[in-house]
DNA sequence: CCCAAGTGGAACATTGGTGTTCCATCGTGT
DNA sequence: ACACGATGGAACACCAATGTTCCACTTGGG
């Protein structure tokens, strides 16, 4: 939640979103994209893309706040405190499945969130070692298996699924479906 | 396997070494590394650098085949034809898993090995989905998991177990155990 | 319709990594 | 001790990405 001046008219809110995506989409394919390649990807000129983010660095840190907006979002939706811990890990994983994209730049490209927001535990994150934590408990979940190795293992497979969906052309369906069940597997008791 | 003319004398390939060894280091913490850095991280100048690869992309194609020398030795090391599938999955598993950073570089930076050699499958690829297509065959491994996606799971978990060490402080050992366990119980029928 | 807001592109200076040359120094085997 | 292979560092030209300025355009909201 950044509050952003003059509340954005239309078409700059809409811009500066077009230059968000593009830059998770070309930076999760190549982490060394140039500001022209993410303008050319956003379908706008590189000059525009400075108006919106002065320096490069000024891009990765909205970027960043950006993801830690959806991540927040996703796991409010997956409301880990409800119901039993495998469905509530269900939940999570489908919710984080959908973040696409945005999951392969966070998993590749580890030092661009290594800014001090992501340093100290994330609130998803403490909500989810808390659910494994819970899991453990009622003897639903590995007592064998961290909450931080659980955690580990969650992010591994979603990248995963998103590399079947590139580089074996898997569907998204399938993709989740796969994930799912291996999650389940991984970390039933 | 790659012939090297003279044959390099003890101290040229040990220097050799050195810097192949800190290129992978460096490059899997920040693939964005300059020579100056990975000169640096080899305890060498950046001359030095030079003398042995000419240009940059000498340097990472040179990386690239050891890369491929390494996992072809661990491959031949887990001898996935022999014994049990799932014995031989573990034992694939703990090979691969001694390739350490290296691991981290090939999964962080895919287009780093997007040469024509990886392209078609490499022998390991091949020699690791026939695994998988006997353990469905002798009934011991999931049959609603595609080799594809079980080789998915694998590299991802390896993965995991290394940021497992790196992030959370765990130990090699520890990871490894949690990684062996969570691929055991992912694949099982 | 009309104009301010938004945009694209050319042109430019700056920067940091790269690739090259040259020379002084080090160390190891003979 | 000596020579030669190997190294480190300074100095240089080069290039691609970055950051900035300016101006001409279009466009969509009033």
């Amino acid at each position: 939640m950044v509050v952003d001046g003059p509340a954005e008219t239309g078409a700059r809110a809409r811009t500066r979103r077009a230059i968000l995506d593009a830059a998770v989409s070309a930076l999760s394919r190549d982490p060394a994209s140039s500001l022209g390649d993410i303008a050319a990807a956003a379908g706008v000129g590189r000059t525009t893309v400075h108006r919106y983010f002065a320096e490069r660095s000024d891009l990765l840190q909205a970027l960043s706040n950006d993801a830690l907006d959806k991540i927040a979002v996703a796991n409010e939706r997956a409301r880990l405190g409800e119901g039993g811990p495998v469905e509530a890990l269900e939940r999570f994983c489908k919710e984080m499945f959908e973040l696409g994209d945005l999951l392969m730049l966070i998993f590749n490209d580890p030092q661009l969130m290594a800014c001090p927001e992501w340093e100290e535990y994330t609130e998803a994150d403490r909500d989810f070692l808390r659910l494994v934590e819970r899991g453990h408990a009622e003897g639903v979940m590995d007592r064998e298996l961290s909450p931080e190795w659980v955690q580990q293992t969650l992010w591994a497979l979603l990248y995963a699924a998103w590399s079947h969906v590139r580089e074996n052309g898997a569907s998204k369906f399938d993709a989740l479906v796969l994930c799912l069940r291996t999650v389940r597997k991984s970390i039933a008791t």
